[in-house]
RNA sequence: GCCCCGGUGGUGUAGCCCGGUCAAGCAUGCGGGCCUCUCGAGCCCGCGACCCGGGUUCAAAUCCCGGCCGGGGCACCA
């Protein structure tokens, strides 16, 4: 039955309920919470420089992008770019390399503020909280503090120390009296707090590490939920999205707000978006990179965004994929091939085809072509005519051809006993030459309708004389050798195109003899 | 050990707050068919899920309790 008559069939059988063709499902995000609580909604964006976006932070970069548009909003980059930690170290490059990503993805921010620039502003209102007896420097070593006090809930004895007292503390941790690990800065949320996690965090502590932007300049350095609870408030954040990994953080910023007679922000979280197989990690990636295992921070193995820029992934795709992901707290587990359905869609319509043949290669021979020539005529695109045709001229000399086919396809070539070489001739087989991998067969044709009614694979092929080295990096890393036909050629960096029964493919470089392609996707 | 939070087909999501219209929608995936000189696209058909057990109710995916499973926090990381 052909489809025309599949669809009148279920017209006679149920009149009313045809599905319209390409009815579009445009994903929807819940409201804000509390919109008309504040004149303008503001949010941020909070990178750590450890390393470009991956999939993951641009999941948060365009929730909060999309949440910005949806209310005319405001949206701060803010370089969360605190000392960080032995383990989570601040890559210099990254600052770059997230720009660039935000770019590729769309992403419009107002403003960008490098939290390394704030220290004094961090330093005054730690110092408020000490005045005011809302913290005290805390002299106990970390893991004796942890056994001791915070899981039995008991006051450190510094708790109780006086206002002046904690201030001289204070000026011993900023001017170098104290080192590292000697003095931090606690904030009194509460020792009885049910919640062992949340009982009085250190808010301040001493980093003698230099830092990429401003060097050694500061010794002391603000934790992440205490320079939010400033930030949050002195730079008008309305509403805050961060990852359900987070939340403990709502309710230490919501402390310091209170200490400060601060009002609320709005809390919003999303769940934890995992990758199948390995997880790479910024600082795994950093390594893998440095030992040159990676081929750099664009390697498709790290998934960020820069890789996915290069394998041909459309921003828009992305996009698409991350909000359909909406915002539940359950965690999610990404999913390639829901993201190359997007692509694909996007890409389909705009990629030329081309001729590849992925090693190891057949040269195949057609015995008895009764032309001296054949010259054909390949549609670039089978749907989109605009993008023309490009001439491939065969040269036969003794009645003979040569070309380039894939060892794949041998065996349903041996099967059905010959097959038809895309747009060109039929040919039936004669003797296959495994040891040398040549196919010798015989002309059977140029009918399209014979090779049909054999029920032939329709195969792609290439001119042995004629044809160009092409390299193809996988997702997984590993490379695809291959020829492609002539007309590559004239293709340029940064063209999307198909090879036929192979996948898409972005070109990346493009020399005289090679072109170096990234996969996208099947 | 202590504290949170989740659990709808292979994957993701809608529905859950305000119980009935949900014998559960959509996307992706998979299987089959049509179409096509690509293993791409398009079209059609199909497969496949409310974690378990109680309770409330005329009625529960939706409310309550318990269990199980999963995730997270308990860093002088973010």
């Amino acid at each position: 039955m052909s489809s025309e008559e599949q669809k009148k069939l279920l017209e006679k059988l149920s009149p009313l309920e045809v599905p319209k063709a390409g009815k579009k499902e445009e994903k929807k995000l819940p409201p804000l919470p509390n919109v008309e609580r504040w004149r303008k909604v503001v949010m941020r964006l909070a990178p750590f420089p450890s390393g470009p976006l991956h999939i993951g932070n641009a999941r948060m970069a365009v929730l909060n992008d999309e949440y910005v548009k949806m209310y005319s909003g405001k949206l701060l980059l803010v370089y969360d770019d605190t000392i960080g930690s032995e383990e989570k170290r601040i890559v210099p490059e990254a600052y770059e390399m997230i720009k660039e990503g935000l770019n590729w993805l769309g992403v419009k921010y107002h403003k960008t503020i490098y939290k390394s620039d704030r220290l004094p502003i961090f330093y005054k209102y730690c110092e408020e909280l000490l005045k005011r007896g809302h913290a005290y420097v805390c002299l106990c070593d970390a893991e004796e503090w942890r056994t001791k006090y915070k899981i039995t809930g008991i006051p450190c004895p510094h708790r109780s120390q006086s206002v002046e007292e904690n201030l001289e503390h204070w000026d011993k941790m900023l001017d170098g009296t104290y080192g590292e690990g000697e003095a931090v800065v606690r904030i009194k949320s509460g020792m009885d707090l049910e919640d062992p996690a949340l009982r009085d965090h250190v808010i301040m502590r001493i980093s003698e590490r230099e830092h990429p932007r401003v060097g050694m300049k500061y010794r002391v350095w603000p934790l992440l939920e205490f320079s939010w609870a400033i930030d949050d408030h002195l730079l008008g954040i309305t509403h805050i999205l961060r990852g359900k990994d987070l939340i403990k953080e709502d309710r230490m910023e919501q402390i310091i707000w209170k200490f400060f007679g601060w009002p609320i922000r709005e809390f919003v979280h999303y769940g934890k978006i995992s990758f199948k197989g390995a997880v790479l990690s910024k600082s795994k990636a950093r390594m893998l990179i440095e030992r040159k295992i990676l081929r750099g921070w664009d390697d498709p193995r790290t998934w960020s965004l820069q890789s996915l820029a290069k394998r041909g992934i459309r921003p828009e795709a992305l996009r698409e994929y991350l909000l359909s992901l909406g915002l539940s707290l359950t965690d999610v587990e990404f999913d390639p091939s829901s993201l190359y359905a997007y692509n694909r869609r996007l890409i389909d319509p705009e990629a030329p085809r081309y001729f590849f043949v992925r090693e190891p290669y057949v040269l195949l021979k057609v015995h008895g072509i009764p032309d001296s020539t054949i010259s054909v005529q390949l549609p670039y695109h089978p749907n989109v005519k605009k993008f023309g045709a490009r001439t491939i001229n065969v040269r036969v000399i003794g009645g003979i051809a040569k070309f380039v086919i894939p060892m794949q396809d041998i065996e349903s070539i041996m099967g059905k006993g010959g097959a038809r070489l895309k747009g060109l001739l039929n040919f039936e087989v004669v003797k296959f030459v495994k040891e040398k991998r040549i196919l010798i067969s015989k002309f059977q044709g140029y009918d399209v309708g014979f090779a049909k009614s054999k029920s032939y694979s329709i195969i792609q092929w290439v001119l042995p004389d004629k044809c160009i080295d092409v390299e193809i990096i996988m997702p997984d890393g590993t490379l695809v050798k291959g020829v492609g036909e002539y007309a590559c050629k004239h293709l340029t960096v940064d063209q999307v195109i198909q090879f036929e029964r192979f996948g898409f493919v972005r070109v990346d470089r493009v020399s005289e003899d090679k072109i170096l392609c990234y996969y996208a996707h099947d």
